[in-house]
DNA sequence: ACCTGAACACCGTTCAAGT
DNA sequence: ACCTGAACACCGTTCAAGT
């Protein structure tokens, strides 16, 4: 990372170089390590040269978001919006992982960019050239950004929300501990009955991307039935 | 909150106190208004007496995070595994929307305190009564914890996360703007067809208490029929 | 032994002085 | 006109000096 400040020291800054090095810094650092002098020495360049290109610290993480938003894959040219939609959320959580950060500094901010208004414009899109009614497209961009435990699990994760430490190679497994285990024994239950591993371990032990596709299922399955059913929320199921 | 600061001056600390003026704190003045200096000066202490209490600001944020979870309903007397979990979900939901700052809180740290263990515990506790699996009950709880966008879209609405300022009117709500509704089109048709309010405006004219349902028995009817077909992950449904 | 002021190593951002 | 060093108003936390 240092020799990149080097080399690139004397080509001008824009704000493009701006919002790529604070991602790259983010990605590898840590969002805790993106501040503006952190970020202007990675450039070789003095932290007031920045705002020149970014209003200030807000504006920069903004920035940042459209830019990895911008990394998701447009929607497939395929009429079936179930197969168009699964795709296009899998293609978004491939970018959120790439981006470890991307998701709270999302949540965080109070006003949708945008870029995220575009992407969100386009899963709509999907939905009505499917069929759907407005009505039900717009429940269903809700269900979507839904979290039932209002917290997101697969972020329970250390390894995840750190740094990369350059290596590529997983955290070691942590072990549930026997004492936990007593105190929380339907926890520990469920985690040593994760079929797909075979050790007595949460977390590492959970095939994160299998579970993410059971609940995108059920969900778009739920969707499914309710689209044939021609649902409006005027005439609501139960 | 001044004159609170002059009544307890004289009460000595403890970590219970400390806790609650610090949630006390983030839910009138927001969470970046939390600092270990505003703290003692709420509390009309130096700073550095809180960490006679606390180890340090993590710490702080852990505890609060476990009085917030600990407001949570305990679980219904009740053998119904649908009702039981659906009303214990509204109760986590109200909790978290009297605390805006928590649910990004407890995304931000990456170990999951004993508190939010336990809920989670007996959670999983009420699915095994249910007659549910251990192993689809481990997949019902990452289901419940997914969040299909990678964000909540809930939390687009700036008058949750910045602090309550004393009053409790609602903000003003925002236009869609016209350019925006050329844009995107998609968005601006969906908002205006949210059936249950009748303006253009996005945000306010949700009923985010009907769009958490709509999302949640969606999961809950979808997780029952897997239920009852006597699903598991060696025998997926398709 | 306990408490706490000052100090340290950071922040984001303003502003005036330099070119 | 542009650039930037110093300064301001904050952080969390350490540590040594006070009682």
């Amino acid at each position: 990372m240092a020799e990149q400040a080097e080399t690139l020291r004397r080509t001008p800054l824009s704000r493009d170089r701006v919002l790529r090095a604070a991602v790259t810094l983010a990605d590898e650092a840590g969002i805790e390590s993106l501040s503006m002098r952190n970020l202007a020495q990675d450039l070789g360049v003095v932290p007031m040269a920045l705002y020149k290109h970014v209003a200030n610290k807000d504006e920069l993480l903004d920035g940042m978001i459209d830019m990895v938003v911008g990394e998701i894959d447009p929607p497939a040219p395929d009429t079936d919006w179930k197969r168009v939609t699964r795709e296009r959320i899998l293609s978004a959580r491939k970018v959120l992982l790439r981006h470890p950060w991307a998701a709270i500094a999302i949540e965080s901010r109070n006003e949708a960019t945008p870029a995220l208004l575009g992407h969100l414009n386009s899963m709509v899109g999907t939905l009505r050239e499917g069929g759907f009614s407005t009505d039900l497209a717009h429940h269903v961009m809700h269900a979507m950004g839904s979290r039932m435990l209002g917290f997101s699990q697969e972020l329970f994760d250390a390894s995840r929300r750190a740094g990369r430490s350059g290596t590529t190679e997983p955290d070691p497994p942590a072990a549930f501990p026997a004492e936990a285990a007593a105190q929380f024994p339907h926890l520990a239950a469920i985690a040593t009955a994760a079929s797909h591993d075979d050790t007595s371990v949460v977390g590492q032990g959970c095939d994160d991307q299998f579970e993410f596709e059971f609940a995108l299922d059920l969900l778009l399955d739920g969707i499914e039935r309710l689209h044939q059913q021609g649902w409006t929320s005027s005439r609501p199921p139960r």
